[in-house]
DNA sequence: TAGCCGTGGTC
DNA sequence: TGACCAAGGCT
């Protein structure tokens, strides 16, 4: 007898039929926006969506692909074109990065984003997440994927807890016990559970009243008790050198030419010590360079 | 592995 | 208002 969801199968069948009936539609799920881009598609979206939320990537996305549609396109991109693009997306270092597993694509794959999930893995900054996500829905193929809805969905459903502890290996396999057998369910199933997350299942204030599996949870089950957060909390923003460098980037990204005096970059809540660790910081990162006493992206 | 990395919306 | 949060990954 096929192992398919152990514990839980009607769990299993009940997140995927509601996914069937309220998935939002979104520009990645499209079967057109498969048609045109194909995998790159897929890739470019998920580096856009890490951290970074749906709606604020949906018009950077169709933008991003209809200037650059292929890994070869973007391969042949300069840095300060990738930067500048990329604009408020955030983590800008993700677009140097994705421009880097362009430039992998097109010099070991022939320029086609690779299936095996290795191979994915090997690509600049793609990690757990993005290479399953990658292989399952762009390519159809039964992985595990496993997002930060996921897993609060899990530690809720499944182990009755009110927040997910930190990232761990353990999900994957947690996940992977669930999958149904089938390659277009499993499919279905890690998009729905990473959906129900998303909209019903969320860090505050989750739709309890719209949950196809409210019967079933055993966090609801428990009475829905505060069982803490293990999770790191974000630094401090206001004030930080991340802010500082995003103001740097921001000033480049907005000057003519992408080139600005470093005096120009200054501002009245960074003194000179932060301004010059940011700049230090982002020249080390590769998202500026400095030319006769001149910041400009990098070319 | 813990700390770091943007930006803007939400409550 | 400020803390929380967002389809993570790298070092």
């Amino acid at each position: 007898m096929p192992v398919s969801s152990p514990s839980s199968p009607r769990l299993v069948e009940d997140v995927s039929d509601w996914f069937d009936t309220h998935a939002r539609d979104l520009p990645w799920r499209r079967a057109d926006f498969h048609a045109e881009y194909g995998a790159w598609g897929t890739l470019v979206s998920e580096f856009m969506l890490q951290q970074t939320p749906v709606a604020r990537v949906i018009p950077h996305l169709a933008a991003w692909l209809g200037r650059w549609p292929t890994p070869a396109a973007t391969a042949a991109a300069t840095p300060a074109d990738i930067v500048q693009q990329w604009a408020n997306l955030g983590y800008p270092r993700r677009a140097l990065w994705l421009h880097r597993a362009a430039v992998e694509i097109t010099q070991r794959h022939g320029g086609e984003v690779p299936r095996d999930v290795d191979a994915l893995l090997a690509l600049s900054g793609i990690g757990d997440y993005t290479a399953r996500a990658v292989a399952t829905f762009a390519f159809g193929d039964r992985h595990p994927v496993v997002d930060t809805n996921t897993r609060r969905v899990m530690a809720r459903a499944l182990d009755g807890k009110s927040q997910p502890g930190p990232a761990a290996r353990r999900d994957l396999a947690e996940m992977a016990a669930l999958l149904p057998e089938g390659d277009r369910e499993a499919a279905v199933f890690n998009a729905a559970m990473m959906e129900l997350g998303a909209v019903v299942c969320t860090a505050r204030s989750p739709r309890c009243d719209q949950c196809p599996i409210v019967a079933r949870c055993a966090w609801v089950a428990a009475g829905r008790p505060d069982t803490g957060d293990e999770r790191r909390r974000q630094a401090r923003y206001e004030g930080s050198d991340r802010q500082a460098r995003g103001a740097v980037l921001k000033v480049l990204r907005d000057a003519d030419g992408g080139e600005a005096v470093a005096e120009a970059v200054i501002h009245d809540w960074a003194g000179p010590a932060q301004r010059d660790r940011a700049i230090d910081s982002l020249i080390a990162d590769g998202l500026v360079e400095a030319v006769d006493g001149k910041l400009r992206l990098p070319r």
